[in-house]
DNA sequence: TGCATATCGTATGCATGCATACTATATATC
DNA sequence: GATATATAGTATGCATGCATACGATATGCA
């Protein structure tokens, strides 16, 4: 949301010893990157003719297909909510299909349909691509660094949002 | 919006080997630690009454008040309509005030209340105090890695999607 | 002077995400 | 078997963000 992260660090915190700094510079660059790899990503994907959000439900479906919803929404940490309007839309799209479950009538699992499956294999070609050109020129030994330093992070902010409920081993 | 990246990384990626697999893990940890950060910080300055995206509005015309809505934009990386939108809340509650500019009437500078700067100030040490819970644990060195990292991918996510529009010399 | 063009902010409509509340159905407990 | 409780999905309404279109002004150039 907010990209020229220099001034907000600075309008944000008073700190401006070395450490203090870039702690407070990492937030800022995380959530940059974020969104402007949801940016990239979505630019990407629109000759799909999907969204990232509905690109990660069926690229789960790809692998974990018949799902119930709720479960589903467990496994990609969306609200119950949530996940029911993207499967609304998937489906609106044909890329997916509902189907009651035989054993529990409150039950409605999800299915990948043959088109979206098609989607799931273009999808996966064009994420590996547009990822090359994010790191391209950072060497390996960094980005293996950082994704250590960031799972660190997301850690302690998975302990911070719950006692750890559970839904994230990782 | 997602949390479990292992199971993604491979849904996503069909690569194994052991750089192309940091690479993939790192895209998701950026964004489940963007969207964990969200959620903490929400939480953190929920009893302000503020939401993060307001508050960064606040934030910035605390060292910058009474900017015309497109400055204001334009700086916090938003569109004119999201940050009118923005603005429009922050009216309502009272933390900041629009006011015509004299000599361009088409344009309304945005200025902060003394609400509004009372609310900044609280901001700021919560801010503090949530960063560093975040970061607990972390070695400075490691903080600071990962920040050059992240700022180098934000380097490259900013070539490709504009050209460099120059709104973001960081 | 006067029209063509650019810029400011607003109006609208879509996609996401959240929280809360509600319906239908299961399950557990007495 | 009957009732209390839990779970699956849906309905609603709010906050954000995007894109497009528009009305009000400004400005540039003929």
């Amino acid at each position: 949301m907010v990209e020229n992260t220099e001034y907000l660090a600075a309008a944000l915190g008073e700190a401006n010893s070395s450490d203090e700094d870039w702690a407070i510079r990492l937030g800022f660059y995380i959530h940059d990157a974020s969104r402007l790899r949801r940016i990239v990503y979505d630019t990407a994907l629109k000759p799909l003719g999907v969204t990232r959000s509905q690109a990660w439900v069926i690229a789960y479906l790809s692998r974990k297909d018949g799902m119930p919803q709720s479960d589903l929404a467990g496994q990609l940490d969306l609200g119950k909510v949530a996940l029911g309007g993207l499967v609304d839309r998937l489906e609106a799209t044909g890329l997916v299909e509902r189907r009651a479950d035989a054993a529990d009538r409150r039950v409605k699992r999800i299915f990948l349909s043959s088109e979206g499956r098609k989607v799931v294999s273009r999808m996966r070609k064009i994420a590996a691509a547009t990822n090359s050109v994010i790191l391209n020129g950072i060497p390996a030994a960094e980005v293996k660094a950082a994704a250590q330093t960031l799972h660190a992070i997301k850690a302690n902010l998975l302990k911070m949002v719950n006692g750890n409920l559970g839904d994230d081993g990782d």
